[in-house]
RNA sequence: GGCCCCGUAGUUCAAUGGAUAGAAUAGAAGUUUCCUAAACUUUAGAUGCAAGUUCGAUUCUUGCCGGGGCUACCA
């Protein structure tokens, strides 16, 4: 914020002064609430140029700024910490310069510096899980906070179509489907199919436990089963582009796109452009062979191309089979160098994916960085814990996951039946009422989600389910709906400028220093691709208005420069709520 | 074995190397003639262990202990 610049700027000069020495940076900090004042500058890191007692330094300080910078008021000096009291006109005056800014704390995009988020990249052999969620969520979050902070953004995701694990839902279907379709059985596309996945796991099974009981030892059981020796040929008929397969394969296909369509349409993500790994799986060959004539890569005896990187910490790498076919690795820098040359302002690419892909993306990133592309300098791998159940790890084979199209439907009811207990909803049509259950359904789960930091594995429990009281997404939804009926409430009578001579209440300055923080927030949270940031921002912001609202009247306030003031300010608490949320992907009601 | 991530109140989460480690929930106690009590106000309770760097360590370094992951010519 300018007034930290300028008052570092002062603490600067002061020393220079006082001390005759030039101070590199100030260290600001919000001033703890059980000390006066509204920032604190920490006087320790001086000490490495100033010789003396952090005391009397700060004083000394102190009272230069009070001197010479009009905007203070007061200051005092606890061990090493100068805390400084700020007029209250100079909130007033920050208030009255924002008040009417649209989308406040947002920066319009001005460069070509874009940026690619690719999230979610599902499977098409199974539904969305709760391990998705919590991809959907973050990287659509990132996405939106990134163009918040002034970048272009576009929103990806590669769909791995093909494989063996299609391959055996495709196959359990023609073994055991009987026709089944998702119009015949009224289930959701990608249900269904997860549906014949689970089936071929079963059956599977069942073949090895079989040949074990015949005598097979496990592991050779495990490879020679026939339902997987089936799948492996259907694999193979697949890629030889076999007009029975190939239509199965489209035909199961467009049954799971239609059901994640619903789901993303529900989770409220989309995306700006698709990838099909059907379309890309063949592509980095010709990029690892002028590799290998780079030097970058090397050929073993057998022909098959490796990467060393043994000299940053890592191993050796394959990048190309001895017969000469891809590996995940070969796609990943095919599809990567793909897109630029698809979005040529790419500048950078985040990649949302589970932490257990750490390995594989540090090396996918030093391979480009190797091959000597300039955007490879901006690759982040957004990495993410795993959603745990109580029962352990969710595995869709066996079908012990939670379900995204259950957990949804889950959180619109308890936000039912929750509303239902508060009866205030008075005057809305059914209608009205099951979008706001929706609204503050997703609401709890989302910011659930996204207020953790993503490192962290989350320890999912169903049966207690996700809160909808404390430091959660209603409780700052509810605080959004006070507001827009305090404001519907109101008279139209809107003040143009606030009296900068009016006298702060201690909450309304707490509130203004709040909304004053939203900017860099925003900024902080794109430098560091963290919704939680925003989430814990809004969660103090919000508990900050719950506060004042307690304790000061805003339409009973006699004074009507003060009431419009007041109304004003909660506008505008109301709108950061909303902007904020809005990087979320959480929306806010009218009422609740 | 090697490498990576995590370890904070009973539980779920915070804390750019800074002051007395913040919240929420569960527990105890209050606040509805007053703008929505999904709220507000009290209260009790925590840094895995051991060293080191530092004026100062939850944060950085090392070792150990716990939990998870990666370590395929799978994707």
């Amino acid at each position: 914020m300018s007034l930290q610049n300028d008052l570092g700027q002062k603490v600067k000069d002061a020393v220079k002064e006082l001390y005759q020495v030039e101070l590199p940076t100030v260290e600001f900090q919000p001033t703890r609430k059980d000390f006066e004042g509204d920032v604190t500058v920490v006087v320790f890191p001086m000490l490495r140029f100033v010789k003396g007692n952090p005391v009397q330094i700060g004083t000394q300080i102190g009272d230069y700024l009070q001197e010479h910078v009009a905007e203070v008021a007061k200051c005092n000096v606890v061990q090493g910490f100068l805390n400084i009291v700020i007029e209250d006109s100079y909130y007033l005056n920050f208030f009255n310069s924002i008040k009417d800014e649209v989308d406040y704390g947002y920066v319009k995009s001005t460069s070509n510096d874009a940026m690619m988020v690719e999230y979610s990249s599902p499977n098409t052999n199974k539904p969305l899980h709760l391990g998705h969620i919590r991809n959907n969520l973050l990287g659509y979050s990132v996405a939106e906070i990134l163009k918040a902070s002034g970048k272009k953004v576009y929103k990806t995701q590669i769909i791995n179509d093909r494989g063996i694990h299609i391959c055996k839902s495709m196959l359990a279907w023609q073994k055991f489907g009987d026709g089944e379709t998702p119009e015949s059985s009224g289930l959701k596309g990608d249900h269904l199919v997860g549906k014949y996945y689970v089936a071929f796991d079963k059956a599977y099974k069942e073949q090895i436990a079989e040949l074990v009981d015949s005598g097979m030892d496990k592991e050779k059981a495990e490879k020679e089963a026939p339902i997987l020796l089936e799948a492996q040929d259907m694999l193979r008929k697949w890629e030889a582009g076999d007009a029975e397969v190939v239509s199965l394969w489209k035909k199961m296909n467009s049954w799971v796109y239609a059901g994640f369509d619903t789901t993303y349409k529900n989770i409220g993500v989309d995306f700006d452009k698709l990838y099909y790994e059907s379309d890309t799986y063949l592509l980095g060959r010709d990029v690892v062979k002028d590799g290998l004539e780079k030097g970058v890569f090397f050929k073993k005896e057998d022909g098959s191309v490796w990467i060393d990187l043994t000299d940053e910490g890592l191993d050796e790498k394959i990048v190309l089979r001895s017969d000469g076919t891809a590996v995940y690795m070969t796609q990943d820098i095919g599809t990567a160098i793909q897109r630029v040359t698809d979005f040529p302002d790419i500048n950078g690419m985040v990649y949302t994916v589970g932490n257990e892909q750490d390995y594989h993306f540090k090396v996918l990133f030093l391979i480009l960085k190797k091959l000597g592309y300039s955007w490879a300098e901006q690759l982040y791998h957004l990495s993410y814990g795993m959603v745990d159940l109580p029962s352990g790890k969710m595995k869709s084979r066996e079908g012990t996951v939670v379900d995204a199209d259950d957990l949804i439907q889950n959180m619109e009811e308890t936000a039912e039946s929750i509303s239902a207990e508060l009866g205030k909803l008075e005057g809305y049509s059914e209608e009205e009422k099951k979008g706001l259950y929706r609204t503050i359904g997703l609401g709890a789960l989302k910011y659930y989600i996204l207020k953790v930091d993503p490192k962290k594995r989350i320890l999912f429990n169903p049966e207690e389910s996700v809160d909808f009281q404390g430091n959660t997404g209603p409780f700052i939804q509810y605080t959004y709906a006070r507001i827009q009926s305090i404001l519907r409430k109101a008279e139209n009578g809107r003040l143009s400028v606030v009296e900068t001579s009016l006298e702060l209440h201690e909450k309304e300055k707490e509130l203004l220093k709040g909304i004053q923080l939203f900017p860099e927030t925003v900024q902080l949270a794109a430098e560091n691709f963290s919704p939680a940031l925003i989430a814990n921002y809004t969660y103090d912001l919000v508990k900050e208005f719950n506060s004042f609202y307690q304790q000061v009247s805003i339409l009973g306030e006699p004074d009507e420069q003060k009431k419009q003031f007041r109304v004003q300010l909660s506008q505008k608490v109301g709108e950061v709520i909303q902007s904020a949320f809005r990087l979320l992907g959480i929306d806010v009601p009218e009422r609740m």
